[in-house]
DNA sequence: GTGAAAGCGCTAACAT
DNA sequence: ATGTTAGCGCTTTCAC
């Protein structure tokens, strides 16, 4: 394996006899390079096994065509990395994704990362509520977007599902089908949806004029502590006969702890996943527009990219409720 | 919004009134500047917002700490994705995942720009069978990893699971509980992963005496191919008792189709799935092993970025049967 | 239509 | 311990 130098475009310039601003000008396919020329330059390129050194290109002016997604997990499977990567493609870009592993420390770590290699824009997935350390970047003209949730302490276009709708639509969705005492366990109220779910469930009751004692659960998602929120809430002379799970692990999880006697609770689920239809009973759930969400944020992305001037915008994007069976149940006489 | 312009290392000279050199020196902790110096320059780097530009440090010579994943698919959710990404952090490398969509086209792009970038190295899940296009990346020494299949007409170091060690696995389990008549349902033989298992089903099959004819049913993973299958299977004189699905979504597919018939079949899937324990039954599975497969693919890549003269090697991980239920069942008298 | 020279922002030899 | 001088590989004024 003989370790080639790889070659540069002086190396193609003197194999074609011509000067480097004319394989220059080959390479960026510009129209007023003789045929003959061209040819000859392009022979050299293929002879010497010649490709653009990207970093060079890109450092002295222009787009790379890349922008870069700092999100959660990558191992999961997050559908709106799908819709960005799709939406991206459709105009020429490319997506690099990278992970922040929950983390703000690993999140201000990659995002300036990102910054510091001048990609084209960033997608973000905040973690934590500070993201001050991006004000600067932003000033110098770093086109972010944030999704799913509001940065913290900067102005950049966002992307976020309507969290309290969906719980609306939830709540009223049970109450509709009979059920009076319905519980909610959701995320940390740390964490942006967290918070927004379990106020707007919060409000929900109220509306309603049920008390809430011993209904409301926002926590960490582990499997500890979920089954405590359910059982706290199953327990007593009143006990829930429904309940609205704030994300898909949480569902997960409590039907992990119910087992079979998942039969006996209605259950409404925020956030689809990919086997909902087929447990038994199908699971019922407020489904995010993932597509959209990643299409809008690649939008708001490239017009920014556009137009730095262009004013903040915050898009919210609706939810739908899918129903499948586990929501449609009438309250279980308890016992 | 005053879009200021980027502070350059040269400006943080000036500001500190010290040559550029020094800058350079603090920025990379050299610990050959005196105190003095280095507070000042701090202090003007503070004060003047500088952030270095990553690309012109990198075009200079020296590890981006950046390496590359093209994987099939970003929205899906990808475990091997996850143990990359911890890896390559425990190691102070920044995966950057891009998704080939599983076209060859995309794959060269992606893979091309990669290149391009010179990144530190890259991790490939290939697509199609020929990845001649990166010969000339090697020999120029660009440190690339496949994983879950091998790359065409070229020699880089591979991680791959043991799919026929799996299929047998599945089939003498099978056999074990009694089915003699055991149909396979699976990916297209023109994907790797595809015609190992189809083709180790085969052989277990032969080695255990029994016809074929009817039981092997390879093809594209959508849900009308795969109901026929499962069909054809299941008619005739001498229908299958029990099914081995060569892959996650097929396994998810054949449940569908089956709807409450699939209490009569036992099913084994390669591949484990999130919810594979909450589905009546919970799905026995053979596992492949994405910690191992993640870790060993950023491993051999550090190895090679080391030493590009190494031996180039194929690791292959085991799998590991997963017993939940639905593979435990005994043939189910037809009809 | 083509070529010479300057410089993008940084690091690495060499002084000093 | 600090400053000077070259480039990395490319694009881009400007002349020819």
């Amino acid at each position: 394996m003989t370790r080639r130098k790889r070659p540069t475009m002086i190396d193609v310039a003197e194999h074609a006899g011509v000067a480097l601003r004319t394989v220059s000008r080959v390479v960026n396919n510009d129209p007023t390079v003789g045929t003959v020329f061209a040819n000859r330059v392009q022979a050299a390129i293929t002879a010497l096994g010649y490709t653009p050194d990207e970093r060079a290109r890109h450092l002295r002016g222009g787009r790379s065509g890349l922008v870069g997604a700092a999100v959660r997990n990558l191992s999961a499977g997050h559908p709106v990395l799908g819709a960005l990567d799709t939406t991206a493609r459709a105009h020429g870009l490319t997506v690099l994704a990278t992970a922040t592993a929950d983390e703000e420390d690993r999140e201000r770590e990659v995002v300036l990362s990102m910054c510091g290699r001048h990609l084209d824009g960033i997608v973000l997935e905040p973690v934590g509520d500070s993201h001050q350390y991006l004000s600067r970047e932003i000033d110098a003209g770093t086109p972010i977007v944030a999704f799913d949730r509001p940065a913290g302490g900067i102005t950049v276009d966002t992307v976020i599902s309507d969290n309290a709708a969906g719980i609306g639509t939830a709540f009223r969705h049970l109450r509709g089908h009979g059920h009076r005492r319905v519980a909610y366990i959701g995320d940390e109220e740390r964490i942006f949806t967290g918070h927004e779910r379990a106020a707007a469930f919060r409000a929900c009751m109220a509306a309603s004029g049920e008390p809430v004692t011993g209904l409301v659960h926002p926590g960490v998602v582990a499997p500890a502590r979920i089954a405590a929120a359910l059982d706290a809430a199953l327990r007593g002379p009143d006990p829930a006969t429904a309940v609205i799970t704030g994300n898909a692990s949480t569902t997960l999880e409590v039907l992990r702890h119910l087992g079979s006697a998942a039969a006996d609770l209605a259950i409404v689920g925020f956030d689809d996943f990919a086997v909902a239809d087929l447990l038994r009973p199908a699971i019922t759930v407020v489904a995010q527009d993932s597509d959209t969400i990643g299409r809008t944020a690649i939008d708001l992305l490239r017009h920014r990219i556009a137009d730095h001037t262009r004013p903040v915008q915050t898009v919210t994007v609706s939810v739908e409720l899918i129903v499948r069976g586990s929501g449609e149940r009438p309250p279980h006489s308890g016992a």
